[in-house]
DNA sequence: CTTTCATGCTTATTATAATTAACACTATTA
DNA sequence: TAATAGTGTTAATTATAATAAGCATGAAAG
């Protein structure tokens, strides 16, 4: 969370080249001129905090997001799993990674929900997390009393304990890759 | 993006007067001179973040807790695309759902692989799970003796205790949405 | 090979932020 | 009644950032 070895050029160039973005790109959808991207990225000028706001609008990252350095040193592992498993019916999929949970510890889904697809008030009582990434698709999301309308790459996370509902409001598919812990039915 | 109705001006003032610190009083353990603690705070001017710093560093308080706007004693569910964690760098991109997640149980990951990116062979002591679908691209995985190339579509479960490595094996950028449980470190 | 385009970088000028030094106000104190 | 010390604000100057234009390199096309 210190900032002292925080290389706020480095970090620029490090997300602007992840995006493949040149440092004209950058500057055109942030309105800049393409000379304020090279000299923070090579941190030969501090940037006023307005015109970082706009540069980082181009990539797009939050201020708050940029300034995370969150170095959650992460597991970097992968493995074959089993065909996904149909476990909806109706106007909405579910399709499970893994055929039996029980002895595990997470459920990822790919839910597919057709418009006007709704999953009804849900009270769920277990103690467990939900968090997920919009793929496509638009998707009205409430949470307790907190509702608002997700769409291609946003996210969400919250207790399965709050009374939570979702449906699809678009006028497509939508497509959400989401995980829950623990998987208790 | 949650930095649309930042304030920066007000935020600065919420803090020094909440450290119950004078402009002057602050300007002087800054390092800065008064006359910047007032501008700021009524936003007539927009400091640059190496300024920004030294104001900060005299609170004292990170640029990170400054911008990260966990004021909410709400809890937070949504998030905006651009508002997820970037915790990558090089040519693999981690955006994560949630900044802080020492008191979660969750953490779900959009990643993006370049052509070619590698994670290298990864040795990992945890007693966790990790899960994920691929939503575009082409993925190698290898655990211990077994390898297979995941396609769009396709999805994995493992138990992270065992050797591991993934590289995009395609041509293009390759999308995995994945979970792991727990994000304890 | 030359031409064209895109890239990142540099320089001179313009715009903006930071400093200095004042101002106005309040509360305390002699 | 000043006189003093604290506060936040403001104006003029200085320092710095942002712009516009051009330079240099490299890749692709003619």
């Amino acid at each position: 969370m210190e900032d002292d070895d925080f290389d706020l050029g480095l970090r620029l160039r490090a997300l602007r080249q992840l995006n493949e973005l040149s440092q004209r790109e950058l500057a055109k959808r942030a309105g800049v001129s393409n000379a304020v991207i090279s000299l923070i990225e090579q941190n030969k000028s501090s940037p006023s905090v307005g015109v970082l706001k706009k540069v980082l609008a181009g990539i797009p990252i939050s201020v708050s997001a940029f300034f995370s350095q969150d170095l959650t040193p992460r597991q970097k592992v992968f493995y074959r799993a089993e065909d996904l498993t149909e476990i909806g019916s109706g106007n909405i999929s579910y399709q499970q990674v893994g055929r039996d949970l029980s002895d595990k510890a997470l459920q990822v889904l790919h839910e597919r929900l057709k418009p006007g697809a709704d999953t009804g008030e849900t009270l769920l009582r277990h103690e467990s997390e939900e968090s997920g990434i919009i793929i496509s698709g638009e998707i009205e999301l409430t949470v307790g009393d907190q509702r608002k309308i997700l769409k291609a790459g946003d996210a969400f996370y919250f207790d399965s304990r709050i009374p939570h509902r979702w449906r699809n409001s678009g006028e497509v598919d939508a497509v959400i890759i989401s995980a829950c812990t623990p998987p208790t039915f």
